[in-house]
DNA sequence: GACGATATATCGACAGACGAAGTATTGAGG
DNA sequence: CCTCAATACTTCGTCTGTCGATATATCGTC
């Protein structure tokens, strides 16, 4: 079975939350499930891995945090993104157009080496 | 300008230098050339990384290595593919067909968010 | 009262990228 | 002859992001 490395997604992740983010505030949980649904399961994101995002990205500036403390105890921590987020995310987007042009230079198609899965 | 960052390549250095040894063997200097060419210069791979990727990969099976005293002085280490080699590359072509799936699925098309660069 | 889901945090290990620096050869130009 | 650019490779040390392990706390339900 062909799974996604996390090398590969890595440099993406960042990008991935601030997608999320754009539709309005969230929290880590609620972020994480939303990239299971919307990648069918084929990607999830390790929880270390999304908190040490939120960290990088808050001290960025490309998001901001504010906690609540939602149906009596469950305390949750939202963010939100920055205007700074958004060219960052902006130009990530850009990044990847390029990047996928490049890396799809070297990937063989099926008409010949890279056939047989 | 946009220009591509380390860490979307990572995880695919390997790939792209097993693509380049499918032509046939080759050597650190020249694939790294190639790179240079294929990718209308759009990706230059650090010599650290190059060399890095090589011992990495023959330590993995991925490639062997070989060495030629070139025009007289200028000793060169061939490297070429090895079967396990070939098959890790379409591994990675597959992978690759994937994770572009889904990254894209974060990415923001021209009629909303991700327009003006 | 035990368990699964919700929700977050911290710590330490590890892999890959890469800057800096060094070595050695060859050929061209002053 | 010497210097410099191009060719060709190596070693060392640092940094960044991922992630396994672990811990904590609440809520609903069986």
């Amino acid at each position: 079975m062909v799974s996604i490395s996390s090398d590969v997604i890595r440099g993406y992740n960042d990008t991935i939350i601030l997608y999320l983010l754009l539709d309005g505030p969230s929290y880590g949980y609620e972020i994480s499930k939303k990239i299971k649904e919307l990648s069918d399961e084929k990607y999830i994101i390790k929880q270390t891995t999304l908190y040490s995002a939120f960290t990088r990205m808050e001290k960025n500036g490309y998001i901001e945090s504010y906690s609540v403390d939602a149906e009596s105890g469950k305390r949750r921590t939202y963010y939100r993104v920055t205007d700074s987020g958004l060219d960052y995310y902006r130009e990530k987007c850009n990044e990847w157009n390029l990047t996928k042009e490049v890396i799809e230079r070297f990937i063989r198609k099926e008409d010949d080496e890279c056939s047989s899965q």
